[in-house]
DNA sequence: TATGAATGAGATTTCATTCAT
DNA sequence: AATGAATGAAATCTCATTCAT
């Protein structure tokens, strides 16, 4: 999890105001590049001519392109750990239902904004580890958060542990793919409506 | 689907003995490399010292890393659509549910076995689109193999192409975290189990 | 005619002090070692080392060898033709005997000070025609500068274009021959004595 | 000048009849790909794709690419001083004048056959020294020739060497840029009348 | 705090030449 | 005598990072 406490350049000292406009500046210019280039093809003169700074100021606020990325990614991964920890109690009822459509959309929309962001994360986290564990940390974030919330009924020869995983999967790549225009998504409301069915049925047969 | 017959080196020749050989022995070094390094990290001076041949020798087969990537990827997408489109139609019977079950086996033994090439090839799809739509159709082979087969009866609000893909996408998602070893599975027999009577539970719910 | 406008890097962006002297660095000594070995054995790396500066600042200021060659050529030839132009109408007459060696001397003194530049120039050219035309320009050039001014009475089975045409490669390639050590010349003003006998005699004798 | 003795191999030893062929075939092709492409743009797999053998073959019959070309210049060359050491003596009379003009055409004929190959001689010769002094001897042999059978009268401030040269420098580039297709001849007799008149004049003034 | 010129390691690619068959 | 697969040195070019101002 990253330090949300006040943000320091590389050599740990607090920043001035100017600092901090000039690192945000940095950061949202991030946001946009990563985003429209990926990881790879975002370069440091393209992420810094984007933020209006000199090659060399991007060095007195992060120590390289992976660990801007990595403070990019833990914002997100912030925001998103948010909405998904935010389920209230799915049981096999209407409300319970209710609940799980409601919360698929925050999950949704989530997706929707920072879709290129995780996107790039994939590309980068792929090609090594050094982004570390924090794309796992998200898919067991949503698989936890959903397995405790739903009072899924002991049924022989089905893991919920097991089940659950599988179906946050299906969540979670289904918004990656349709958040990446990977895969054409005609009208939100059905698809919600169907994944919740799925996961219903799938949890309470 | 890709072209099967006799490979050739870049300048269209069929190969001699000798050389199927050396690129056969890229093609493996390639699967290694990719596996280890993910595809930015790869690059042709690793793949051909893995390979045991000199610079100069990657050239005679492959026009670029890309080219070797692509065909790498062309053997594995073939063996992949073999096993998806091999699917016997799912009823809702214990017969529809062992042809799923028996089925989604060999889609994950099929992952078990390219799986580390098949993360390297979301990454370099990721990055760009250079390597092409293979990685989509791959997903929209298994979505529609599964499509075709099952028996999903009308009900309603779920849209029974969106649920399959979402399903198909569980299915994807899961074996491919565990054969790249993202995910840890204990029982492989378990999660077929559970897997089975997720999507049968989904689709006939 | 080049532009002789402020010098710019590869991005556009007028050069700064520094930039200035440096890009006159990668000049200077591209003259120099193009002149020692040509223009196919003179290589970036060569090049940059004899200035004393990192390769990547070679593309600071060229996008490339043939484009670093292309600017010193361009040099080269507008201070030729300034040269070139400047000729005084030659009559058949003591004065115009005067202006014709005046400037052939001023001709024979550009070629002495760039003779290597184009000696490299010329194997440029043959071998594909990248540089461009700048070479058949400058003979061109010449051509015109005679034949325009020189008053050559019309005789029988003499084309004054062509006529002219030939004493001007014999000069272009006398001085060039000379610049380039191909040919020993002993007394330079002998030599031009000789050249500019052998014109006045050949167009008005 | 090169041994127009039985032609050998790169060992030393004799040809047999087929080696001879081989040979042969290569250096046709040299004089195509040459011709075509120039010195340094031809290349060994075109070479020898163009002679129809391998490209080890090539190294049986010549040690390098260098080495085919000298070889193949030297035959040209050979061919040339032929020519040029075939001029009658020229007088100041009509006779004179016929003969030069005759021993012109037949200059300008030889380099119409041969201007492609001595325009890569040219473009190899300038990058260094390797191909050797021949493209000077060709020049030498002309301006001897020339200056041998000319009865040029002792003028005052003419220097009957170095007026020959420049006279020769004049053919032999007029003859080369209208063989290599950088100056457009149109008429090829007003051409050499125009040159035989212009040396006639510079000579006999 | 900000800059952008300079750097050099490393990636891709070509091709004259060698060598095993 | 002939082959063409294999080689590796060398060339071009990019880009994350450093550093002097």
């Amino acid at each position: 999890m990253t330090d949300v406490a006040a943000p320091t350049g590389v050599d740990g000292r607090a920043l001035s105001a100017r600092g901090t406009r000039t690192r945000q500046r940095l950061l949202e210019a991030a946001e946009t590049v990563f985003a429209e280039l990926g990881y790879h093809e975002a370069s440091i003169v393209k992420l810094t001519e984007s933020a209006g700074v000199g090659q060399g100021t991007f060095y007195l606020y992060f120590t390289s392109k992976e660990d801007l990325f990595e403070q990019l990614v833990g914002e997100v991964a912030t925001e998103l750990h948010g909405v998904i920890g935010d389920l209230a109690p799915v049981t096999n009822s209407a409300r319970g239902r209710a609940a799980l459509r409601a919360w698929l959309a925050r999950v949704s929309e989530a997706y929707a904004r920072y879709g290129r962001v995780i996107r790039a994360w994939t590309e980068a986290e792929l090609s090594a580890d050094p982004i570390g564990r924090q794309g796992e940390d998200l898919l067991t974030g949503l698989a936890l958060a959903l397995t405790r919330r739903m009072r899924v009924p002991k049924r022989s020869g089905l893991d919920p542990t097991i089940a659950t995983l599988a179906l946050m999967m299906m969540v979670e790549r289904l918004n990656y793919y349709a958040a990446s225009g990977q895969v054409e998504v005609r009208d939100e409301d059905e698809l919600l409506d169907t994944l919740t069915d799925v996961i219903m049925a799938a949890a309470f047969g």
